[in-house]
DNA sequence: CGAAAGTGGGCAGTATACTGCGCAACCCCT
DNA sequence: AGGGGTTGCGCAGTATACTGCCCACTTTCG
């Protein structure tokens, strides 16, 4: 008789319950059937159907043979589907008693790992070129003196005192200060 | 004789290649050992070593009793190692050839989630009590106009104009605005 | 010097992920 | 009716994820 303890498949880990409907979604987007994704990726149909029904407890391999025939990402296959509200965004949250007192959501991530926050100032004719990131960081730019020229792959973007701007930084770009005036502004760095 | 064709596993996936990193980094940091580690996640020992070895292709229910057991999101486990450098915190990472340009790195976050940046202004006299949040939340503020006074269960910081203050916002705290013109700051609500 | 804790790995056994095959059911065509 | 495409599932077989138990090695500590 052996004593050995099994885990439980009937409470599955959340990560799991997403899988399934994941690839099929993503199947379908690639307008694939079980049969052509099998040989694409190189699991068996008939694993693919039991993934499907959310019957198997997938291998990182595996999935990851599925996600590159599927041209997605890895984390794309075990996320939950966002149900994030992005209506918030540039919403006044709240205002105060005296006229003028006022909250304004200016961006939100779905950040994985880290979060820096940044004081820059540059002061005029000043010049900052950045070599690009990795895939997924992404900046958020809150400029609160003076002017500041963004400019992403030839793109110029002129963000005034009190404007705000956000983008994936896996590209070339510059910050420069093309005023007359100091450029100072905050610059959260996500990925 | 099998014609069942297998996969190579001298070839693994490159999701495969960090996890073995990011357990043992995970498990070092919340100062576990392997038997701690294998007791609180219900994995054996035996098999947390094969993992951090990179000997075995973990399955997603034992990859997610590992998360949950290091308290991390699962798509920790899978993406690539930080390779940050933490001590650059209030470095003067740059300055430019115009005296007085500058960048400096006011914090950073290991953030599981979500990153929301505020903007904030209060007029003089003007206060906001937040509830406290759920544990794992902070926040980060930087003022850049007129004075905030901070209370955070009774204990007060008063952040003037450039200033900047981080805290864990799972306690009550108030923002409010003792002085003469208007306060405004820049609010990173991090997870 | 020993004791205790952490780690790496060999080994046998069990559960299961994964395979190919074959069949049934259901479309949508002509 | 009948043929071609898609899907779901039962079955047998193989590879391997995962287990517990063992021992060996190293480091730390008294």
């Amino acid at each position: 008789m052996s004593n050995i303890v099994h885990k439980d498949s009937s409470q599955r880990a959340s990560v799991l319950q997403h899988v399934s409907q994941n690839i099929r979604r993503l199947r379908h987007a690639a307008d694939l059937s079980q049969s052509a994704l099998a040989q694409k990726s190189g699991v068996s149909r008939r694993m693919l159907v039991a993934i499907e029904a959310g019957e198997k407890n997938v291998s990182l391999t595996t999935l990851d043979l599925i996600a590159e025939a599927l041209q997605v990402a890895f984390s794309d296959l075990i996320k939950a589907p966002d149900n994030r509200d992005p209506s918030r965004i540039n919403e006044l949250a709240w205002t105060g008693v005296h006229p003028g007192s006022k909250a304004v959501l200016l961006a939100s991530s779905a950040a994985s790992r880290e979060v820096e926050l940044w004081e820059w100032r540059l002061e005029p004719g000043e010049v900052y070129p950045c070599e690009p990131d990795a895939d997924g960081w992404s900046e958020q730019l809150f400029v609160f003196e003076g002017c500041l020229t963004l400019d992403v792959e030839g793109q110029k973007h002129l963000l005034n005192s009190g404007e705000f701007f956000t983008f994936a930084s896996n590209r070339r770009y510059t910050y420069r200060n093309d005023g007359e005036v100091a450029t100072r502004f905050v610059r959260n760095v996500v990925i």
